[in-house]
DNA sequence: TATTATCATTTTACTAGTCAATTGATAATA
DNA sequence: TATTATCAATTGACTAGTAAAATGATAATA
């Protein structure tokens, strides 16, 4: 019945701040024709390729179809190539992407970091970090029926 | 060049908690045939009917077009109608909409809550509310160009 | 060799959202 | 009265994702 609880406020304030987030990500990353989504993946394939698209998958907590999509999309833009090598496609980022890369991540890491930066001071961060390490492992294992 | 900066850790862990949180919810709001985003169309529905849809897309941080087509979706299964007065339309639940919610808010809500109430102390969430807070407000005056 | 199993990837049909252009209803002006 | 302006709502073309069924490639068994 009463909707304020300090739990419901927390979660509207975290929802709408990673909303609002990936909003300005969006716009910052216009510059290099990326999109958030797209930089994560990419991000992601550098930092492992070559690697399988299920491990991919795996690492960014998306299900093989959302994967198998949006590699066709960066495909199509020649930022990676699959190649198949026995039942499994070996993804990897191209010259092109590659080069792209190289400029966005410094510059993305460092726009992601300015939200923190420039409100929270290092003893605030190191507490916030505590808190939603701890929400994100219990979230991890807590399931709708338990039993 | 540094990725594992504190503030990288707690965007990670704050996206997917976020992330994950919708997802259980989803799953528990099957039970009364509805997703979490319907959920929180309807219940900011109910709280303030009869209400635009430009108001309606502004308390949710959605645009105009985006709640139109879930409008769209919402009236298919007869839990809202719209009505025209002047040249506005006002949303209201139906009978149906409303019984479902009223089942339906508690249950989420105490799901909701229960994500933060079994994991973290009342000081724990009045510290971590107070850093979100900073964060979302900071957030909506930040842009992506300043000056 | 033919059949079955395995398991990565893709596809189908959907929800949910964006931005930008268009439409609809009404008011204000020429 | 006809034209223009305003502004809510819708639509078109897209990204990004899901769950579940289908496909593809290879291995293992009958």
């Amino acid at each position: 019945m009463d909707r304020n609880t300090l739990s419901s406020l927390i979660w509207l304030r975290m929802a709408r701040f990673v909303q609002r987030s990936n909003h300005l990500s969006n716009e910052f990353l216009e510059q290099y024709g990326l999109t958030a989504a797209q930089f994560d993946v990419l991000a992601q394939i550098q930092h492992n390729q070559p690697i399988t698209q299920t491990e991919l998958a795996d690492k960014l907590t998306l299900t093989c179809g959302g994967i198998s999509r949006m590699l066709t999309r960066l495909e199509k833009e020649n930022l990676i190539i699959r190649k198949q090598q026995w039942k499994i496609k070996y993804i990897s980022l191209t010259d092109k992407g590659s080069t792209i890369l190289n400029e966005a991540i410094p510059a993305q890491v460092a726009f992601q970091a300015s939200m923190f930066d420039e409100v929270l001071d290092e003893a605030e961060k190191k507490q916030l970090y505590a808190l939603v390490k701890k929400l994100h492992k219990a979230s991890l294992e807590k399931t709708v029926s338990p039993k």
